[in-house]
DNA sequence: AAGTCGGGGAC
DNA sequence: GTCCCAGACTT
């Protein structure tokens, strides 16, 4: 038996049993790609369920206003991903007509569908031999082959697609991909994977080198930035706040937040009115503060942490408009504001 | 080719 | 603490 059926056979038997995996429509295949990506499958889960039940259809996604899709993805990061995903089902809804793209180079032309996505519908939903490589095919590949070469450079990447492809079982392509993908999730594991109840043993040349916790090869990643944010949660007398849209690109791009300084570097309490930052704030406003958490959160992001104060400032009336408070928790918000509406007493 | 974009899980 | 996760997009 070779590499191919080893696999495909070893699937047959040791499938997780999962929501997608009893359809083949393309709307629900797509979904469920892009939810998952960068994702743990146990994380992705309740986010998969809760967009099927919410969006049955394309066009229900299509129909709906981005706030709430952004609400629905809140909590998942990388909401780049939902933002595209709302705009294909535009997209796909009103000039397709519903007509979901069937070829690897259509799948390729809707946001957010990369070369993966792309290759994972068209196998799975079409039948069509495009391998997928994801970070488990990568790692099940670079072990088996014994392949040092950096996945995540120009090299690795076109090197992998291409012996991924020639492995591809071309009768059942979807199933074949998903397989390799399972193998890394559940058997061919990141750390401690045990090799000793492996299909693939014998011929592994990872484990004959004894190189298994050496592969994959990675190049190193950017590293980390540290930034200061101070949210400014106002209270009026008449229990409104200030709540804003983030609508610059970047992080948390079209989320919503309390009003935001950025520092060089931390602000102390007792520094707080008369900081430069904060008092060209308020100018003439007469308000008390407090800070809320005397701990300093440090929220970490994959390439920053941000070291995070949530200001409670009490003022008479809010200098704009403002939105009520009771209505804080109906707009999508960073998991790091989601926390403080959740647990501040207001 | 290198950066950017989240949050949580496993160790 | 480190590395990783059914990657895509921008610069």
């Amino acid at each position: 038996m070779n590499f191919t059926k080893i696999l495909t056979h070893w699937y047959s038997v040791n499938k997780r049993s999962l929501p997608w995996r009893n359809t083949k429509n393309p709307y629900y295949i797509w979904l469920s790609e892009i939810i998952m990506q960068q994702t743990q499958i146990k994380q992705g889960l309740p986010y998969y369920e809760a967009f099927v039940t919410n969006y049955p259809t394309v066009f229900d996604l299509a129909q709906a206003n981005e706030q709430d899709v952004l609400k629905l993805w809140q909590g998942l990061g990388y909401y780049s991903r939902a933002r595209n995903l709302h705009a294909s089902a535009k997209y796909i809804a009103n000039e397709l007509n519903g007509h979901f793209p069937t070829t690897y180079s259509d799948l390729l032309k809707l946001k957010g569908v990369g070369d993966y996505t792309a290759s994972a519908i068209a196998s799975i939903c079409f039948n069509a031999p495009t391998a997928v490589v994801d970070g488990n095919v990568y790692r099940v590949l670079s072990r088996y082959f014994g392949i040092d070469t950096p996945i995540n450079s120009t090299k690795g990447i076109k090197a992998f697609k291409t012996l991924a492809t020639t492995l591809l079982d071309t009768k059942n392509p979807g199933d074949y991909n998903q397989a390799v993908m399972e193998f890394g999730a559940t058997q061919c594991k990141p750390k401690n994977p045990d090799c000793t109840v492996c299909p693939l043993k014998n011929s592994c040349e990872a484990l004959q080198q004894h190189r298994v916790d050496q592969l994959p090869v990675k190049l190193k990643k950017t590293k980390v930035t540290n930034k200061h944010f101070n949210f400014l949660v106002f209270i009026s007398e008449d229990q409104r706040t200030l709540f804003e849209k983030r609508s610059e690109k970047g992080i948390w791009q079209n989320l919503y937040q309390f009003p935001l300084i950025e520092s060089e570097d931390a602000i102390l309490s007792e520094d707080f009115k008369t900081h430069p930052l904060v008092s060209r704030f308020f100018d003439t406003i007469d308000f008390s503060y407090s800070l809320y958490n005397t701990e300093t959160i440090i929220h970490k992001l994959s390439h920053q942490h941000l070291y995070t104060k949530f200001w409670i400032i009490e003022v008479k009336q809010l200098p704009e408009k403002g939105i009520p408070i009771s209505k804080l928790k109906t707009y999508p918000t960073p998991i790091l504001i989601g926390n403080f509406i959740d647990s501040f007493n207001f």
